[in-house]
This record gives structure tokens, C-alpha cells and sequence, in this order.
DNA sequence: TCTGGGGTCCTAGGACCC
DNA sequence: TCTGGGGTCCTAGGACCC
């Protein structure tokens, strides 16, 4: 069984935690808009990615916390820390959720185990956790999505045959409003409506081969329930938008400042970046980047940032009117190669020689 | 329905190699 | 006479997630 372990509204749980003028009430977290409303505060309609001045206005009584983003970093470990006494499959899916493999470890009784790590979340880290179980991690994720606020729900073999042909298409995991459309233009609404169709079928709808496939594995019911765990991260990175602007050292002041900020969150990490990327956004909501080299591998912040500079010019955001909304920098890391031994041996790739005849 | 910021994964085309 | 097959790496851009 997979069980999908999921914070309650993590940003403001954790405030609820720590300052008890928050508890009880409405209240949201956020800086300009808002990051995470409390369930009361979801009560009267509020949701996160409200702009704050909106919410102020509207109901003045709402307490609003700034964010503490260490205070959620540890939280979020402390969290994990507990998933991981259940099994070591855990493969985290956002810093307030993640799946569990428990497969032989529930001793029969997943609703048990699932109560089990809902009890400890709240006993030694302080929140709230919903719990959804099922045999794969789409139905173990819906299920939490049903187990919230603080429950649990089991999918079991019988409830889901009931319950995966009526799933409704943009409630899916994975399927967003692109993929959605495609999908409703074909007259796709329900799981069920996808029975029959082969992957080719899809391909021909628009769906990109892994979207395709997915879609045949859901219905199939064969869709994914393995577990990856993490690895180092692939990226760091740092964006930040305001009011149009065409002034070029407007624009190289925030890139710059968003170099600094990107490096600066790399601090406990050996990799040196050799590559970087600058993105900027249009004020017709065109985003488009640039990628390139970096002179050396390094975290010198003069040296990316110079190499950011260099790469800001062919964007081509000065080529035309438009007004910039947006800038920013993603620092790729490199992967940790598994092995390194390239040609060195030559001809040592057997069967390389292929019929040239 | 795109407010904001941080990510991951996939894809399509080209370069280059055997 | 056009007539091929793989593989890897890189780049620019999308889609999706929380």
C-alpha cells in the first residue's frame, strides 16, 4: 500500500503552532499575496494566491503572518523525520507532503498505521497531517485530498474499482488545464471515457507520448506506484516580478539581486554550477530564457552574475516595446556522475561497428 | 483565473559520434 | 539511386506541481 502523508495547511499550521494569537481564527501567511490561508480563514472564501491588499480590505479582521521560511524548513524536517521511522520509502513531494511505501510494515491494518504517523506528526512536530492510503500513488493522493482537514482515508481494492472510472479528468494528478483541454475537446470527461484507447489514439488528440501513456496506465489501472527517493537537487533558482518596466538598470539590478539570492540558498552544497539560465517575462505574459556557460565552475557571486548579465542581452527583451514583468536566474547543478570512464578505452564498446556495408 | 516564487520532468530539434 | 541506424549531449520551451 502507498500512503500519501500531506500537512494541513502547512505555512499557517505552523504559525497556529508557535503564536497562539493565531489560533482559532482566520488568518493567512504572506508577503503580497497570500502564501497559505488557515481553514478558518478558508472558511470565508479566502485562498492562497489572493493578493493581501484584497483580502485586508475585504476582511479586515484576518491576522496576517509574515513568512518564516526557516521555521518551515524545519518543520519540514522534523516531519519527514517521523515518515521515515515508518518506512524508509519516502519519497517527498513538496516540503509538507510525501508518499510512503508501507507495503509489509502496515501488519494488515493500513488504516492503523495511517493514525499511527497522524498521531506522532502531532505529538512531536506540533501539526496536523491527513493521511490518504491506496494501491497506487494517484489513488493514495486523492485519498488524502478526501481525508483533509486532519483524517484519513483507505482506498481499498473494492471502494477504488468503484471509484476510478468516475474520476473526473481535471481532478487527476499530473493533468493540468493544457492537457485538460485537449482532453475535453475529445469529449473526455471521466476515466471512463478514456477506456479503449490506445496510446496512439491520444497521440492523435495532441497528448505528448508521456501524457499519452499515462492517460492508458490510469485506465488500465497500472499507473505508478513506485516510489523514487530524492536525490540531490537538480536547480536552484530566483525570480522576481514589478510593475512593467523598460529600464535597463532596473532590469540588471533585480537579475542581479536574484544571482545573490540563488547563490546564497547554495551555501550547504559542494556542487559548483558550471551553466546558468535567465528568464524574463513580458507584460503579455511571454516568458522566454536564455542558457549558457559559465566562465569556470564557481559560486563566486561576480563572476554569475557578470555571466547572467551576458546572457540578459539575448533575450532580445529590448528588441521590441514590450515591458518587462519579471526577472530571474536558475543555477542547473551538476549531477553527481555514476561513472566518468567516457571513450578512454577506445574501441571498447563492443558491437559499435555497424553494418556500414 | 494567472495574483508569486520555487521547483521537476518532458519534448523536439540539432550537433556530433560510431 | 538518394538511402540508413543508433546513441548522447545540448538547448529552448512547455506543462505541471505545491
Amino acid at each position: 500500500m502507498i500512503l500519501h502523508a500531506d500537512a494541513d495547511a502547512f505555512f499557517a499550521a505552523v504559525e497556529q503552532r508557535d503564536d497562539a494569537r493565531y489560533r482559532g481564527v482566520p488568518m493567512v501567511v504572506g508577503g503580497q499575496v497570500v502564501a497559505c490561508a488557515s481553514y478558518e480563514a478558508r472558511a470565508l472564501g479566502i485562498h492562497a494566491g489572493m493578493p493581501l491588499g484584497q483580502v485586508r480590505r475585504r476582511w479586515p479582521a484576518v491576522l496576517v503572518a509574515p513568512v518564516r521560511g526557516e521555521a518551515y524548513a524545519a518543520a519540514s524536517a522534523r516531519l519527514f523525520e517521523v515518515f521515515r521511522r515508518f518506512t524508509p520509502l519516502v519519497e517527498p513531494g513538496s516540503m509538507e507532503e510525501a508518499f510512503l511505501d508501507v507495503t509489509g510494515r502496515d501488519r494488515g491494518d493500513v488504516a492503523g498505521m495511517a493514525e499511527a504517523i497522524r498521531a506522532a506528526a502531532r505529538r512531536e512536530v506540533g501539526l496536523p497531517v491527513s493521511v490518504g492510503a491506496g494501491r497506487t500513488k494517484l489513488m493514495a493522493k486523492l485519498a488524502s485530498r478526501r481525508a483533509k482537514p486532519d483524517g484519513v482515508v483507505v482506498v481499498d481494492a473494492e471502494l477504488e474499482a468503484r471509484v476510478r472510472p468516475r474520476l473526473r479528468l481535471d481532478d487527476l494528478w499530473g493533468v493540468g488545464p493544457v492537457t485538460y483541454e485537449k482532453l475535453h475537446t475529445a469529449e473526455m470527461f471521466v476515466v471512463s471515457d478514456l477506456y479503449g484507447l490506445s496510446v496512439d489514439d491520444l497521440l492523435s488528440r495532441g497528448l505528448s507520448t508521456a501524457m499519452a501513456r499515462r492517460m492508458v496506465s490510469i485506465a488500465a489501472g497500472t499507473d505508478d506506484a513506485t516510489i523514487r527517493l530524492p536525490g540531490p537537487r537538480g536547480s536552484v533558482g530566483a525570480t522576481r516580478s514589478f510593475p512593467t518596466t523598460r529600464t535597463r538598470s532596473t532590469v540588471e539590478a533585480v537579475l542581479c539581486a536574484s544571482v545573490q539570492r540563488a547563490l546564497a540558498r547554495l551555501s550547504d552544497d559542494e556542487r559548483l554550477p558550471t551553466r546558468l539560465e535567465v528568464v524574463v517575462r513580458y507584460d503579455d505574459g511571454v516568458q522566454v530564457a536564455q542558457r549558457g556557460p559559465l566562465p569556470e565552475p564557481t559560486t563566486d557571486p561576480a563572476i554569475v552574475g557578470a555571466a547572467a548579465l551576458g546572457l540578459l542581452p539575448r533575450t532580445g527583451w529590448e528588441q521590441d516595446g514590450r515591458g518587462v514583468t519579471l526577472v530571474g536566474v536558475t543555477i542547473p547543478l551538476p549531477k553527481p556522475r555514476p561513472d566518468r570512464h567516457r571513450a578512454a578505452a577506445g574501441g571498447s564498446a563492443g558491437g559499435s561497428a555497424p553494418g556500414l556495408g
